[in-house]
DNA sequence: GACGGGCATCCCGATCAATGAGACGGATGC
DNA sequence: GCATCCGTCTCATTGATCGGGATGCCCGTC
């Protein structure tokens, strides 16, 4: 309703430029994002001399262009993200100490499972999710969780969208998806061996809020045969320690 | 040069909204956000809804207005922040395990020093950092550390500045501060015993990237009259092995 | 139940700052 | 030597931004 047809306005096109920033690209020189955002050179240069002068962006000894402190700090400071991720990080560093493997906590952004903190396990592989990075819902452990547990409305969308394949074995058809749902929902975990990358399986269970509304998914990613018993008793007693931190009270 | 007298562009204006927004704040109304921005109500109200269709803020249940998960996304994903943290991420939690007492990292962000991550220790007093905080550059061992290996120019201003006192051993003297820094940069380190609240002390090293530089500084909160020898051993170790996940070849 | 305060939302004409094409100089590289 | 690409600056035009004001809603208070 709100966005135009031409979808011009000054924060589309300041997302136009913060978007050209990838983890795979972090510095660029002002002609690049102009290029990157469709916009004009001098445009590009000036808009981005701006949030230079405003501390968004900063520039490099090269003069090349890169996320500032700044908006990192504004960003985060009083971010939901912030908060989940203090009230998570105690229990996920148990977890971890534990299982010694990938744990991870993801969040329901935009029809995507958005990463909000990863600690690593020695095994240095697997380096497919990242902090402030995006997985599909339907093809990973923590977005099967966060659909299972989203909106009726969220999960017809998904069910009539494609569900692009990432491995052999990631789910692309909408009836095993929806059977899948439900398992989730019947047994309160996920499990999802191979969607990513064959040789890890992920295993996530949801957090709640104080309300009961799921806000997170919990999960670590383990070697394709090992025993995923183990890993959910204490995935779930993480759970439990992340929702008293959020004020649940069992 | 470039900031404008009146300091009136559509970045100005983009920050100011964004500063409204603090950890104590994390959500408000629309209102609210123009008051405290300076703005009419009609413009807060036009802006905020221009940056809530764009995904940069969000609104709650009740509509009221916060930080999004789209803007710590894009903020996040591709910053400096992110890479100094990854890198100095396992060697933070080395140190936690055996001081036992919260451990930060931080950074010289406009003339503070600006935290980038910190884990807690079992003490759950000693709340003046935050991850995404600020601190005076002469009133913490971390900003001391930065301070002494920041550029001339940044000295000379400090020195030449207010040093606000937060407890009676804060450093607010600017012959003493010459000397502390002196000291720190003969020492290595910095030991600043309860420059921010009176019960605690802090230990500070510098973190050099590839080139030499001074990055960041590596630091941890002791009990006041905790020994600080075995503390100095943990954080060298740690700045070492921080320095190595930087690519610094020792 | 009337009243008042605060908020969200919408409208609209004047204004003014953002826009983008283009030119120039310098650095780099083939 | 020529070709590119980048950063920087200028400038006339225009279209978006601005903000006062009106309206309607919600929610306490008297």
């Amino acid at each position: 309703m709100a966005n135009s047809p031409t979808g011009d306005s000054v924060t589309d096109r300041l997302v136009r430029v913060l978007e050209t920033f990838t983890p795979s690209r972090t510095v660029q020189t002002a002609a690049e994002i102009g290029r990157r955002s469709g916009l004009p050179r001098s445009s590009a240069h000036r808009i981005v001399g701006e949030l230079v002068d405003a501390g968004l962006l900063e520039r490099d000894d090269d003069r090349r262009i890169r996320i500032g402190m700044r908006l990192w700090e504004l960003a985060t400071r009083s971010s939901q993200a912030l908060r989940l991720r203090q009230a998570a990080m105690p229990a996920m560093e148990a977890v971890q100490a534990r299982i010694r493997e990938h744990t991870q906590l993801a969040v329901l952004e935009q029809d995507e499972a958005l990463f909000l903190e990863r600690l690593s396990g020695p095994t240095s592989g697997s380096n497919v999710t990242r902090i402030a990075g995006r997985l599909p819902l339907h093809a990973s452990s923590s977005g099967l969780v966060l659909l299972a547990y989203g909106t009726r409305d969220l999960q017809e969308r998904m069910l009539a969208g494609r569900l692009p394949r990432l491995t052999t074995e990631t789910i692309a058809d909408p009836a095993t998806l929806r059977r899948k749902l439900a398992e989730v929902r019947t047994l309160g975990h996920a499990v999802a061996p191979g969607s990513i990358e064959l040789v890890s399986t992920g295993v996530a269970v949801p957090v709640r809020d104080e309300t009961g509304t799921v806000v997170a998914a919990l999960s670590v990613v383990l070697p394709r045969d090992a025993p995923t018993a183990a890993a959910l008793d204490e995935l779930h007693r993480g759970r439990r320690e992340i929702e008293r931190a959020l004020g649940v009270r069992s």
